[in-house]
Formats: C-alpha cells, sequence, structure tokens
DNA sequence: GTATGTGAACTATTTCACAGCT
DNA sequence: AGCTGTGAAATAGTTCACATAC
C-alpha cells in the first residue's frame, strides 16, 4: 500500500492531522475515530481513513485511533525531527517578516543565509544571518548546506535567482514572487502568491450576489 | 457556457494569464496564441483554451488572441479596478508585513482598520490605519464597511476571531493562523498556511532518494 | 495552413458503502 | 455494536483530438 501514488493534499492533510492530534493528546484523551478527526478538521471522515490508509494501518476496529500512537505515526511520517538550512534572497518587508516568524525553528528550519541586491542592507544582521550580496550566493549556500531556498524579491527577478539558486545546489524553493518560474524536474517548488489570494477574495466579492 | 461550474483553478490560473498578457500589451505584441500563453505560465495549451472557455470566446481562429481585447477581457471578468475595504487582526511580525505590503493598493484592496488584543500596540499607527482593541471591532467594522477580514493572530483565538468578524458583516477571510476554522456556507475563506508550505517542503526532502 | 472551441477520453481525487475485526 | 480499511462508484479536473473558422 505504501508505494502507491499519494495524492498532494494527503500530505498536507497529514500535518492538519498531526496538529489536531497533537492538541488531543495534550488533552489526555487516549482515542480518536475518524469521524471525530474529521469534525475537528472540517473534513469527511472517509477523507480521514483514506489518507492515513496511503501509509498503513493504525486504527483498531470498533474503537478508534490510539492518540499517542497516531501521533507518533504522523510525526514519523512526515519526518518531524529533521533538520534543514534555509535561505532567504531577498529582504524586503515580507522577507524580513519570514525571517523574524518564530515557525522556522519549530519545522525544523534554520535560516542560515540571508541575500539581497541592496547595497545599503548587506552586512545588517536579520533573525540571526548578515544580509551578503547576491553574487555571494553559490559559495554561500554551498558552504552552509541550504537545501531550501525562499525568494522574496520582485517578479522581474525572481527566475533570475531561482536559477542560481538552485545551481548553487539548493533542493526546493519557496516562492513568494507573483512570477511562473521554470524549474527543472528534480527540484520542487511551492508557489505562495499573496496578490492571487488577496484576488481571488476579490473575484469571489465581485461575482457573488 | 457562462454558467457551467468553474473550477476554484481556472479563476486562479485566470489572474496569471492576466498577467502574462498585461506583460504581453506592453512588449507592444498584437495577439498571442494559447500555445504562448501556455509556455509563458507552464500550463498547456488546451489548459488554456479550456480556462478561458469558461468565460466566452475570445480568441480568432487561426491567429490566436488579441492582447488588448484579452487583458480587457479579463480584467472585466475578475473586477479589476473594484475596490474593498479590508481589516487585519492581530499586528504582529506577519501582520505588520502586510500592512506594508504595496501589492494591497495594487488589488484594490484600503486597509481601513487593524487590531490587536495588546493594549501596548494600540493607538499605534499602521499602514495608514490605527491600532484598535479588538472590542471595537464590530462597530469599527460595521462602520467603515469592511468586507475582507485578515486573520494574523495565533492559533489558539483564530476561530474567536472568525465568529467575531463574520458577526460583524465580513464577507470573506484571508485566514494565516494554522488551524481549521469553522464559518457559514455563505462566507469565503482561504487559508494561507504558512507553517504547512514549510513543512510540505521538508516531507519533500525527507522523502525524495 | 494555423489555431480556436469543445465534446470525449482520460486521470486524479473524493465519497460511498460494506465486509471484517475487536 | 462500533469503527476501521478499502474496493467500487461518483465526481472533479485535465488532456486529447478534431471539426470548424479565419
Amino acid at each position: 500500500m505504501s508505494n502507491r501514488k499519494i495524492p498532494e493534499g494527503t500530505i498536507s492533510r497529514l500535518f492538519i492531522y498531526l496538529r489536531e492530534v497533537t492538541s488531543i493528546v495534550n488533552m489526555n484523551i487516549r482515542t480518536v475515530s475518524s469521524a471525530e478527526l474529521g469534525d475537528r478538521t472540517n473534513l469527511s471522515d472517509a477523507q480521514v481513513r483514506k489518507d492515513l490508509g496511503y501509509f498503513g494501518q493504525f486504527g483498531v476496529s470498533g474503537s478508534g485511533y490510539d492518540t499517542q500512537e497516531l501521533k507518533a505515526a504522523l510525526e514519523k511520517i512526515l519526518g518531524k525531527g529533521k533538520t534543514w538550512n534555509v535561505a532567504v534572497v531577498g529582504v524586503g518587508h515580507l522577507g524580513s517578516a519570514l525571517l523574524a516568524y518564530s515557525g522556522f525553528k519549530e519545522h525544523g528550519l534554520n535560516l542560515v543565509a540571508a541575500f539581497d541586491s541592496e547595497s545599503k542592507k548587506i552586512g545588517k544582521n536579520v533573525g540571526g544571518a548578515t544580509i551578503q550580496p547576491i553574487e555571494e550566493m553559490p559559495k554561500a549556500i554551498r558552504d552552509k548546506k541550504v537545501s531550501i531556498g525562499i525568494i522574496t524579491v520582485p517578479a522581474e527577478s525572481a527566475q533570475e535567482v531561482a536559477d542560481r539558486l538552485i545551481s548553487s545546489g539548493v533542493e526546493c524553493i519557496l516562492n513568494f514572487a507573483p512570477a511562473s518560474l521554470n524549474v527543472p524536474e528534480n527540484i520542487k517548488i511551492k508557489d505562495v502568491d499573496l496578490s492571487r489570494e488577496l484576488e481571488t477574495l476579490s473575484y469571489f466579492l465581485v461575482n457573488k450576489k
């Protein structure tokens, strides 16, 4: 079962289940059913069981899931505890907010480098990293074994930054620039397009009656 | 054709096409084919045609789409030019970054109110709005005709904030808190879960070989 | 000849529904 | 009796492929 193709959405939901089961464990509740988990996450019971089913059999017929076991299983599947080195390119408003974002450490991400093209920012310290010029990217990324690059530069320069990140050796990219980037097959890219989220809400407001 | 059910993803992609066709218009190019548009956006030509097809027939057989016309049509469909009032609840790092984010005005969103529960933040001015205590939310939202609420508070208080926003009259919510919120059917909610994006990348790194 | 618009085929994902375990 | 695990059915979304229009 484990090597069937797993939907993208399943992975994302697994993190939601983990969040929820962690809170349930903290309430000292020993078991939980797929229906309860579904209620708490606004998902169907069938969806919960199907998602978990991709990774094995964690439940007990008739009583549900042992919360501690399920938590441990999800943490194992999702690689909780592993840590990765991260670099941010572009230290504007969004970049700075990300650098100050406490969630980084919690998710096993160590910010080890920051780059910006504006010379007046060079040398400043943000979130524990010293801002370097873009030119130093390849060497710094290799030396510091960065595997995740975060792009928070304007759309115009995003592709160029992505290319440099990739040729320097990063394996995944979180792209905040509103641009469609071309990357090789083996590189994982996630777009977080805030403009588009806002625009989609605005579309909803225009088109509801 | 216009009243068939339109996939969520289609709307989102329409904004990508608009972004691209705008840049093409600025290059003084008069026509574009679905194949070219697909190349530039990393989507298939069929996807482009299908997406546009939900809203009418904009193309010319044999030559493609008139770029000016397509741009105008997309702007009309997507409600470009309309403006909406926005309130932010929670003025921490992320909230402040959003408030400073220039993209707001560009997308027709006017920040008209900001709220925080920390008394030492009250009265400060951010992005043109004065931070008010949460208690003043219902009145301020009604008075200022806010239709979009942005939640950037910790997960624990997100549901409560959402409830208050909704009872005060907002119609959509952009939720940055890592929590599954319950909202009535008629309210549009979009989750932007940065933690989950980061976690998903980390899952990818754990599970690639 | 070239590129659209769109049913039909295909693929992916979700929901159903129930046999089987405790 | 209650709840899981999972094929089968249903639904959603994407790609194909071609008749049609310029």
